[in-house]
RNA sequence: UGCCUGAUAGUAUAAUGGUAGUACGACUGUUUUUGGUGCAGUUUGUCUUGGUUCGAAUCCAGGUCGGGCAACCA
């Protein structure tokens, strides 16, 4: 088990630090604005944040970065912790930004006695306007040489509600001529005359993210305090409140976020598509989201195999979903439990079985010894999948055909001897005779097939609903497509098959259960599902090399 | 056009002046009562031009290309 992994670029400044002595244990803190559900780029950061300190033995907050009250809301606090959980860490406090508005209020104050601070009466635009360009310095304003005193009089009254959302800012008094946008006086406190979800009418003035970030980050003493790349120019910012208010020095350090083929990763663009009604909800199934993929069947721990697997770095990034997949395929085949389920039966009468039919076992999961069997009953009447037939097969299709054996996976062997058309030419019926000495686990016919399918007795067949899902955008890179994301959704990316047919063991399986249905993918009960109508998600599909080869041939 | 950033197989990610490696993908073969799984193997790469050096993916200089920055969002 030494196996010897090496280092992100985070990690060796955490180890730096460590050995230098310059922290006696690492903090980090996973700080998500509650204005949205959680998706994989979120887990990404989560594994980060919380990898770091599960290595490293410190701690990492829960922070809700709760600035902005009429984006933020309650739902959103509850669903994050629960995505949270659910990923498997465990943050050691639950903390909002707006736990330190009193004490972030008095770094503003502060801040204007130091003259460092002032506040605006000019409107945004006037503010965007003075402010110049990256390559022109900006230009000050009249309200720039206010007094500490006088400021720190219309800041009070801006606290006390006297004047409208709008009317003033407070900014910070640093540098109109930087190179760093950010630097030109970046407003650090606006009037908003509305309810919080936490703090309620407390206040009608509330920091930016630049004045509550850093500030919170150094009250709770993180000593790491790790973003995405979009988040450098603020750096700069960050460091000077820091050094001005002699508070905690955080250090800010930036990785690159998580894109993936076919799919979007902004907040903005996953409510575009929950309140248009391009999926069901937060947690569709085919939504990016930790709760639609948790909906979906994809396993926790295969999310946080594919964060260590995509590693951290600050190059920009497209990763291919198939690496997801193959994590979720990787993670579900150790541990689904086998069933059969025909989705598009076709009949077979095996016109030499003369029992009543009997019960036969299967193994619930081949890669597990200790896995056990379950009973599967057998009859003369079986359904078999539609397309493990072909009137006219081509040289490799080792499935049925006239003439054609295939054992039937845990029971006999059997040989298409029939097939009956209707009026239209439909196939209807398959007419097979069985190999008795052929039956499973004391197989003495000596007859070697190279087909095996799933099956399910027709008179035992349970009925169950099937949601198979594709890829929400047919393009692979989204956000670099031209126009309007929508314009790339997958209109055929949920296809429901109503009336599947299961093997009955299924309507006793606990549901909250991975289940692989044989040559078919991995499934698991949606929250839909009822003892009365049974449905199921296709969390993923197989590897299909035979469907690969069909292609390569058409 | 100014500033900030980055560039290693198809996609990611290592190598921290000394053999360019790993994973996924793709392709072979093999095993298999899932055309699944497993196993074995093959394939493909240092953006470019100079420089420093015995030796450069790594250091230096120029170029090229990508991303970001001018929200009272985070």
């Amino acid at each position: 088990m030494s196996e010897e992994k090496s280092l992100n670029f985070i990690e060796e400044i955490v180890e730096a630090d460590l050995a230098a002595g310059k922290h006696q244990s690492i903090v980090t803190r996973f700080p998500p604005e509650p204005n949205g559900y959680l998706h994989i780029g979120h887990a990404k950061s989560i594994c980060l944040n919380f990898g770091l300190a599960q290595k490293y033995g410190g701690k990492t907050n829960l922070r809700f970065d709760d600035t902005n009250p009429v984006t933020e809301e309650t739902e959103y606090v509850e669903s994050i912790k629960n995505d949270v959980k659910w990923l498997g860490f465990n943050w050691a406090e639950e903390l909002y930004a707006s736990n330190y508005f009193d004490q972030i209020h008095g770094f503003a104050v502060r801040l204007i006695e130091m003259g460092l601070a002032y506040v605006d009466d000019s409107s945004s635009e006037e503010i965007a306007a003075q402010k110049g360009t990256p390559t022109q310095a900006g230009t000050p304003n009249i309200y720039r040489s206010r007094t500490a005193a006088e400021n720190l009089q219309l800041f009070e009254d801006m606290r006390l509600g006297k004047f409208a959302d709008g009317e003033k800012v407070l900014r910070a008094k640093i540098d109109l001529a930087s190179s760093n946008m950010l630097m030109r006086d970046p407003i650090i406190y606006r009037i908003k005359h509305a309810h919080h979800h936490r703090t309620g009418n407390k206040w009608c003035i509330y920091p930016m993210y630049d004045f509550a970030h850093g500030q919170s980050d150094a009250i709770e003493n993180i000593t790491h305090s790790v973003c995405t790349l979009e988040f450098i120019p603020h750096r700069e910012l960050y460091n000077w409140f820091i050094e001005k208010l002699s508070i905690f020095p955080s250090k800010q350090y930036e990785f690159a976020r998580l894109n993936m083929t076919y799919t979007v990763m902004s907040k903005r663009k996953l409510l575009q598509l929950v309140q248009e009604n391009h999926v069901t909800g937060w947690d569709d199934p085919r939504m990016s989201t930790i709760s639609g993929m948790r909906r979906r069947g994809y396993p926790a721990a295969a999310i946080r195999e594919f964060c260590d697997r995509i590693g951290i770095a600050k190059r920009d990034n497209l990763i291919d979903i198939s690496l997801l997949e193959f994590c979720v395929r990787e993670d579900l085949n150790k541990t689904a439990v086998r069933r059969m389920v025909v989705f598009d039966p076709l009949k077979v009468i095996i016109t030499n079985y003369t029992g009543e039919g009997e019960i036969l076992h299967s193994e619930n999961n081949p890669e597990d010894p200790n896995g056990g069997t379950r009973e599967v009953p057998f009859s003369k009447e079986i359904f078999v999948e539609r397309d493990d037939f072909m009137e006219e097969p081509s040289k490799k299709y080792f499935r049925l055909a006239p003439g054609q054996m295939v054992r039937l996976k845990s029971a006999y062997i059997i040989k298409c001897d029939n097939f009956v058309k209707d009026a239209n030419g439909n196939i209807t019926e398959l007419h097979c005779s069985y190999i008795p000495e052929s039956k499973s686990g004391s197989d003495t016919s000596g007859i070697n097939v190279k087909g095996t399918l799933h099956w399910v007795s027709a008179a035992h067949a349970i009925p169950a609903e099937v949601r198979l899902y594709d890829r929400l955008f047919n393009v692979e890179d989204v956000a670099a497509a031209e126009g309007d994301f929508k314009d790339y959704i997958n209109t055929d990316s949920l296809t429901v098959v109503p009336h599947a047919y299961a093997e009955p063991a299924l309507l006793q399986d606990s549901m909250g259960v991975g289940f692989q249905f044989l040559r078919k993918g991995y499934f698991c009960a949606d929250k839909d599902s009822t003892p009365t109508k049974l449905v199921f998600n296709r969390t993923v599909g197989l590897k299909d090399t035979w469907a690969k080869e069909v292609k390569k041939g058409a």
